[in-house]
DNA sequence: GTGAAAGCGCTAACAT
DNA sequence: ATGTTAGCGCTTTCAC
């Protein structure tokens, strides 16, 4: 088996060096006890032979293998890629390798789990894809931490992280009726995902509060994506037997660029004038000219920070936390494709722009 | 160390199913010698005791991790999470896993590698970032094999697989001479970066074979993103010192995308009637009905094959292939940001629309 | 076909 | 502070 390999050991460094082999693995553990001496001529030897410690092996004593797993849903929705790159980022900081797999639309990621199990990672993030609480329970007994970002499990007791979605979704719904919609259209994604169907409810639960009729409020499926919006946004509009709404509601921000492309350039129709559009996310691509399309952002760095802590990867013994429901508010972010009203001008985060969050 | 975790071994499962501990290593291993009787009895304990054999272990003994590492840079252009996506999809089907790393733009991924030697990974993917020639000595002397996506780094020996930019660059100009353009705007990515460069180089000389003056050919630095190449076509067509070129050729989809946005929805102006456009990469995006942008494609699932097929990953023992250089052709997509001018109207790829890589 | 035993390269008591 | 030793959970000869 294996390639000719001529991979340094520690016994090498240390007969080099001079030393017993523990000395070489306590002059690469930070704060074991160890002259400074000895340690400098450890590390000298060790960057004559280029040696490398070997964490396999180190994982296997420890059981600790400083890998942390990701589990990726959707990669056509850029908030995802945002998410990804967020976690990453952190990670590495952290001096923390990730292991990424990527589950099909719908499907779920059992699978995954249990190619994950085998390695001993140290924590599992889990966005998009579903998960049964089979799978939970088979980490959770290994030790091994889950948290589900922008998701939960109804009946499960994996901890997560998500933005208020229905909160978000009421932000949107007091946006449009702010400035004087009275009909509505919904572009809903996968409706076994409690992102969307939060949102949706948000949304919906406030209109019916203004007094809104629910026979004024359609959904539509879109699919989370922006191709499938596009379509819907077009055959909805289109549809002979309904008269056009006065606002659409993009349950993220992909699909709220597929509509505005379709209401636009296929259809004709100017927004916000003819008729507005939000969107929920808040990725940078929704901010660029063309789309400056209002929404609700998540403030994805926070949402990172708090799965992070959940996960709480540098205290291994501390339980895991189990059932903990992080909601984290979204905040209305007022562009181009509502009109403002004159009672949103002021105070503040108006025409949010193109900054980031903070 | 170690959160208290109970986790069967493979003593448990002899234990259970009244054999010995190699009994159920041969169980787990396909295409070792044993009865097919007992590798049920191995199964059903093993099922029982919801058993996973630990990677960690085999990979300390076997020497192979089955992990393969993928090095990304630049995650705010959509071509490489397209690639991330189908490299990460290839590898699940193997059942391998992704480590990966992000590297800051025009950070080099040493660390990364340095990271990655202490995880025995199988094999390195490397797209965008740099690598010094250090490291790739480092790696092979281990025995790691190392591929370069869409790049290749002089006086290395590491083995890359790219598409061919300097004759994509060539389509373009082609493209754009065939349409009847005179003089012409190049937005660059990273100069140190050979796809940039190659794609220019590519452009320019088949620019000056047709006789144009290398004064109506300028070049302005787009830094590979959107924002960037935005701003940067801004700056160029409003300076009053200079008349505004026919054509404009974005190194890559997303600069494209920026600059006709610009063009259109910030100067005013038409493409492709009053200044045509053109991109490189043929990113999902870009075929969207608002930019309809005329690319050269990359045939993203090739590329990857051919990059897995040289890191051979099945046959460890195979020495490294070095110095492999494979450039794969792109094949130009006309859509609707250049006139298609008669002589191509014929016969074939003609408004190669919304249809995806074969 | 099966079991016993010797590592893989490291960490973590335990002595000294 | 340093060395000695016993594993971590598996794969792989090597006998039988």
């Amino acid at each position: 088996m294996a390639r000719p390999t001529n991979r340094a050991t520690s016994f090498d460094v240390a007969a080099l060096a001079g030393v017993s082999q523990s000395a070489v693995s306590r002059a690469f553990t930070p704060g074991s006890s160890i002259a400074e001496e000895t340690r400098q001529k450890v590390l000298e030897a060790a960057r004559k032979l280029a040696y490398v410690p070997n964490s396999i092996a180190s994982s296997l004593t420890t059981k600790r293998s400083n890998i942390v797993a990701l589990i990726l849903g959707d990669m056509n929705n850029p908030f995802y890629v945002h998410t990804l790159h967020a976690f990453s980022r952190r990670l590495q900081e952290q001096g923390r390798q990730v292991l990424i797999f990527t589950v099909d639309r719908g499907a779920d990621a059992d699978e995954a789990i249990l190619h994950l199990l085998a390695y001993q990672v140290d924590g599992v993030i889990l966005t998009a894809a579903q998960l049964s609480t089979r799978m939970t329970s088979l980490c959770h007994e290994r030790g091994i931490p889950i948290v589900l970002f922008n998701r939960y499990i109804p009946g499960s007791d994996a901890s997560g992280v998500r933005c208020d979605n229905a909160a978000g979704g009421r932000l949107i719904a007091e946006a449009f009726l702010a400035a004087g919609a009275k009909s509505f259209a919904m572009l809903t994604g996968d409706p076994k995902a409690t992102t969307s169907a939060d949102r949706v409810r948000g949304f919906v639960e406030r209109l019916l509060e203004d007094g809104i009729k629910r026979s004024d409020i359609i959904s539509v499926e879109g699919n989370s994506s922006y191709d499938a919006a596009f379509n819907a946004t077009v055959t909805l509009l289109t549809d002979k037997n309904r008269s056009r709404p006065d606002a659409l509601f993009g349950i993220n921000d992909i699909m709220a660029m597929g509509a505005l492309d379709a209401l636009r350039y296929r259809l004709g129709l100017r927004v916000p004038e003819d008729l507005m559009v939000a969107g929920f996310d808040d990725i940078p691509e929704g901010r660029r000219t063309p789309y400056q399309l209002t929404t609700v952002r998540q403030p994805i760095n926070q949402m990172v920070e708090e799965a992070l802590s959940i996960l709480h990867l540098d205290e291994p013994n501390r339980p895991i936390e189990r059932g903990i429901d992080r909601p984290i508010s979204g905040k209305l972010i007022w562009r181009n494709t509502i009109p403002v009203p004159p009672a949103y001008r002021w105070p503040d985060g108006l025409k949010g722009g193109s900054e980031s969050e903070p």
